[in-house]
RNA sequence: GCCCCCGUAGCUCAGGGGAUAGAGCACCGCCCUCCGGAGGCGGGGGCGUAGGUUCGAAUCCUACCGGGGGCACCA
């Protein structure tokens, strides 16, 4: 039995109670039973009386039996209990728990997903680190969190098209092919440019497939290393994305919007809608309307569009290419830009918060000994995606990257580049994993088969009881990250189980002892929550984008 | 001044109102003649402060304290 399964149980269990006038109450949308954190709790626990109790006008602990009555004749319910103020403790039968192991070796991938996004399109927008140079952490977490959260998307039936906002337009790009330039004879860097041995490095590259550029006017150099030096950044980014297991689905330039026309299209869409106006010279978007904190310029005074006029007209174009809803993953410094976009989305006649959402990750610190260490690219402390790749891999850097909220700022020790540690808790689940697959290739050898029996009543034992249920919430995990955008719970989901499984596994056997022991329908039916198990961790690290290895 | 995020064990962090607040790491002590000890068992220690809402608050609200990040005709 899953937790939904039970969880509609009880809810008709409710529904009688209210149909013979046991209880006058109304019976909630969300009912749902909780794994209790005490074992002796039972297997699942509702605190559904203590809810009903004001309503009903009654003591929660009348509630609480009249509705143990009822839920003790569910089939599969061995006891409920009326505990503490008024919890319900259920607990269910061997058999009733058990059968959860073979429904999901029979889901195998399934197992977890649902149809709740089916028929929406998302767009998930992140990274969208400008092409002056190579991905810092801050953007590295957002690689790994936004692949994650587009993955949970997609497990719970939606659509995703994963989008790079390429950022080729504007003075950083300006910046930078100086800074080429400069690199290229041999100059110091630009005061407001780029330093640092790649910017040498692109120069160098630039030159050696130009042959001759240095002899070109200033300007038209300048313009042959922007060129070709941010083509040559922007495959260096997309190379190490496809390293660290991500890739977009499309790879959008800024640069086009405002060549294509879209950028005009947009401004005259919202013209019609008469939301823009003018003042002291320039072309404004009336975004205080909508809950920002000011009006924002679109077209300057000087003629030249804004940084902004490129969202507006991203935005309606990521709309007509079919998003129902578009995301985009902003780091912490950028908060402030919340107020225009949702201004922006509404403006365009559109739902904030629904056809618009814009999450926001908080930074990265990098520490050293317990202090924060500043980036500087003098005292060689800038760390890039690359250097997390080549110091750790990309399943421990995905999954330390992932396992915390997005709320919190996050500490990056640099030691951990250095050191090669075990430290991380993803070697924990990819044990318990390697682990799974260790048992089913023994036990295949001991001639202990699925297909020969499976009696569930025999799991009988504590350990089995927990993984069981651990292994039934993993479905409500899957959505529930989904909903609130929070792949870190898949993470500690997968600890929390792969502790389950380690306990078990210590104390319960599925193979004989040795080869003259009989293989016995307990040892199968072990199989069988074995291989669920492997199931649900290698479904879960599938969403982090992590490997579930059979041996480590 | 205004806005956003955070404050939980020595450290890094989970805990979207529920019972005795958890995990990893670190420290101490144990456990295979038995499926991989990258494991298991036990121990010490914690919700920034003060109010409020609630049958019940780490969780929701308010104020304060402390830390981080923002408040451009830059991108």
């Amino acid at each position: 039995m899953t937790p939904e399964e039970l969880s509609t149980a009880i809810r008709s269990a409710l529904q009688g109670a209210v149909h013979d006038g046991q209880l006058q109450v109304d019976v909630p949308a969300d009912l749902r039973v909780e794994r209790p954190r005490q074992r002796g709790h039972g297997d699942w626990a509702t605190s559904l009386a203590l809810q009903l109790a004001k309503g009903a006008g009654m003591p929660p602990r009348d509630v609480a039996t009249i509705l143990a009555e009822r839920i003790g004749q569910v089939p599969g319910v061995a006891g409920v209990e009326v505990a503490g103020p008024g919890f319900l403790n259920i607990t269910l039968d061997a058999a009733s728990a058990g059968e959860l192991a073979r429904t999901i070796v029979r889901a195998g991938p399934a197992y977890g997903t649902n149809g709740s996004e089916h028929g929406r399109c998302t767009n998930v927008e992140f990274v969208s680190a400008n092409p002056t140079g190579p991905i810092h952490l801050g953007g590295t977490r957002w690689a790994a969190v936004g692949d994650s959260l587009a993955r949970i998307i997609e497990a719970n039936g939606g659509t995703v098209t994963r989008e790079y906002y390429f950022n080729d337009h504007g003075a950083q790009i300006d910046r930078f092919s100086r800074s080429l330039l400069a690199a290229a004879k041999g100059d110091p860097a630009p005061e407001d440019g780029y330093a640092g041995d790649y910017v040498l490095d692109i120069a160098h590259r630039v030159m050696d497939r130009e042959a001759g550029i240095l002899e070109l006017p200033d300007e038209q150099a300048q313009e042959r290393f922007r060129a070709i030096g941010v083509t040559m950044m922007f495959e260096e980014i997309k190379a190490s994305l496809h390293d660290f297991g991500v890739d977009f689905d499309v790879y959008f330039h800024e640069n086009d919007l405002h060549a294509d026309g879209a950028v005009d299209k947009a401004i005259a869409r919202l013209t019609e809608r008469g939301e823009m106006f003018e003042r002291d010279g320039a072309l404004w978007l009336r975004t205080s309307a909508y809950g920002d904190d000011k009006d924002r310029v679109v077209i300057r005074s000087n003629g030249e569009p804004s940084y902004f006029s490129g969202d507006l007209a991203y935005y309606l174009n990521k709309r007509e290419r079919g998003a129902d809803r578009v995301f985009i993953m902003l780091g912490a410094d950028h908060h402030g830009y919340i107020g225009r976009l949702m201004a922006m989305c509404q403006a365009f006649g559109d739902a904030p918060h629904e056809n618009l959402e814009v999450l926001i990750g908080q930074m990265v610190n990098l520490v050293k000994d317990g202090k924060p260490v500043r980036m500087s690219k003098r005292a060689g402390t800038v760390v890039v995606l690359e250097d997390l790749l080549d110091a750790v891999g990309k399943d421990a850097a995905r999954y330390a990257l992932t396992r915390s909220s997005t709320d919190s700022t996050m500490d990056i020790d640099l030691d951990l580049l250095t050191r090669h540690s075990n430290e991380n808790p993803v070697y924990y689940v990819q044990y318990a994993h390697a682990r799974t697959s260790n048992v089913a290739r023994l036990a295949a050898e001991d001639g202990v088969a699925r297909s020969d029996g499976f009696d569930p009543s025999l799991l009988v034992d504590p350990t089995e009881a927990a993984l069981l249920a651990t292994l039934g919430d993993y479905p409500r995990v899957v959505a529930q990250s989904a909903t609130l955008r929070e792949p870190h719970r898949v993470a500690r989901y997968l600890e929390d189980l792969a502790g389950r499984f380690h306990k078990w596994y210590d104390t319960c056997r599925v193979r004989p002892l040795t080869v003259e022991d009989e293989v016995t329908d307990l040892h199968r039916t072990r199989l069988w929550l074995n291989d669920a198990t492997r199931q649900v961790l290698a479904n879960g690290l599938g969403l982090l984008g992590v490997s579930a290895p059979d041996r480590m």
